[in-house]
DNA sequence: CCTAACTTGTGAGCCAGACTAACGACCCCA
DNA sequence: TGGGGTCGTTAGTCTGGCTCACAAGTTAGG
């Protein structure tokens, strides 16, 4: 059968609750009348009483308050499922990003983001592990690869461009003029990114007389290249920030370009099910803005 | 903080249950237009889709899922509840009543009452013991008595006279003129009514010669006084039936009154409080006109 | 006892919110 | 490729629930 009228049963349990049509009113902002109204109508569609008037005070009869008490768990769920919807939507935007990634290129544009981007609630977590969006409570995931995971959706942000980098006293200790001086210096090496790729770019084809330190942090092969102790294989996202504070350079940049397309491109990584979609597609756009010159 | 319309979500669990606007529509007997605005609405509050397309039908997200389950149980609970309170206001009116008064008084006028009164579920319980009307499932009860018991409300029906009664056939055998004779014919006597009230009230000091039979059962004394077993000391509302209809005779109704007044008197009881009491006073008025003359 | 400040009852009238209608776009299936 | 289904969206209508205003009853204090 018919459910009465949802504001009705309302008013019911605000009575019910405070004894005082007036006060029930208060609570629901309107007026004394519109309670009134309301409660009897029920009581008409019920048949039967649902307060008496004590004095001043209108107590539920045994009826009305059974009812009462209905609607106030029914209430209480839907506040809870709202809730609970609510904070799906607006709860804290979660970034992962590699730590390398996040020092290397992000910090220096997140004052900027928090200025452009309406984005009251947003957590960047740096961790080297790859995310899981579907388990680790992560919106968005900052992602090298290729482009190609399943059940999410992705937006290449800059395609990574490799080349050589040093400490400047490194560069004044050793000179090197082209890519076949580096087969001499010691080279600092990543396990995911191996020297080769770069020197058979530029056409060198024998192999490195040193077998310099292996890293599986890009960050801190760029840090201890910054301290002097050889030269690293640099992906452009990841060292542009030590290159501007000078703590890097780029060997023999000014004698040719140095620098070879890889194929892995640094990704915006998020659900088309996410219920901040919103929110992330907001994000996502201001992240292609600001690497608009880096997918040629 | 506030909660969305109440329409807004049962559309959003319409929608999520029938995976379809315009089926969700029909069931709420409104357009798929409504439907459709109002989760759109909804979207736009919790800033996050609930629904995504996939070819014709509409899927709920997770978060809409979880939502309409919410508002499921809620729904739930508001129809338990209002059914709850229907039922205590709609469900069958119970009346109690003795045996001897539903036989001797009552079923006579059923018809009559069936057809004046509008009350659709009417249920009458002989029951000799007497009912509590707060824990037995009764709403109204037919009570001999001084007519004040705590808690509830009583309307007095008639008052109570009494006078003996015979079958006809033992007024031949027995001719009786006057009062004083009886006390030589067997006395079927009710254990709470003493013949002599009855003949104390009369004039006649002595006792019965014949010590006759002791009846708990008004009903069964009459009965047993209709098969000409003795003479029966009766009350006015539970023998009319038997005089009527020529089962017992009043001795020397004839000559003279030979009534006498009790204070006991024949009520109607219900409590104020009962989710019925629209239909019980409407009971309770139709007894009331029904007896009109019987409280004198 | 009177008054002031409460309370609820009730009816007239107004308004926002929810609806319908109607059109367009898309999807699926025969 | 067309027909029957779906949803999206807008403009415009209507009605349920509101406010307002007044009446009447209750309480508490001087």
């Amino acid at each position: 059968m018919r459910l009465p009228p949802f504001l009705t049963l309302t008013a019911l349990e605000a009575a019910a609750r405070h004894r005082s049509y007036s006060r029930a009113a208060r609570e629901l902002f309107v007026t004394h009348g519109a309670v009134s109204q309301q409660i009897r109508k029920l009581e008409d569609e019920l048949g039967t009483k649902l307060f008496v008037r004590q004095g001043n005070a209108m107590v539920p009869t045994a009826t009305g308050q059974r009812l009462a008490g209905h609607v106030t768990d029914a209430l209480a769920t839907l506040r809870a499922g709202v809730d609970e919807a609510r904070l799906a939507a607006n709860g804290p935007l979660v970034i992962s990003s590699s730590a390398a990634f996040a020092r290397g290129w992000l910090v220096t544009r997140l004052e900027r983001l928090a200025r452009e981007v309406d984005e009251p609630d947003l957590i960047l977590r740096a961790e080297d592990r790859v995310a899981d969006l579907t388990t680790d409570g992560v919106d968005i995931a900052l992602r090298f690869g290729l482009g190609a995971w399943p059940g999410v959706e992705v937006a290449t942000l800059m395609i990574e461009r490799l080349f050589p980098v040093c400490s400047p006293d490194f560069l004044v200790r050793h000179p090197i003029r082209e890519p076949r001086d580096l087969l001499d210096v010691p080279l600092l090496r990543h396990v995911g990114l191996p020297w080769s790729m770069w020197l058979t770019a530029m056409g060198v084809d024998e192999v490195p007389r040193q077998q310099g330190l292996g890293f599986e942090d890009t960050a801190l092969m760029l840090d201890t290249a910054a301290h002097g102790v050889g030269v690293a294989l640099a992906r452009s996202g990841l060292a542009e920030r030590d290159l501007r504070e000078g703590r890097l350079v780029r060997p023999f940049a000014d004698t040719m370009g140095g620098e070879v397309a890889v194929e892995t491109g640094n990704h915006f990584v998020w659900r088309a099910d996410s219920p901040k979609l919103a929110r992330i597609l907001k994000l996502r756009d201001w992240f292609l803005a600001e690497t608009a010159g880096l997918r040629g």
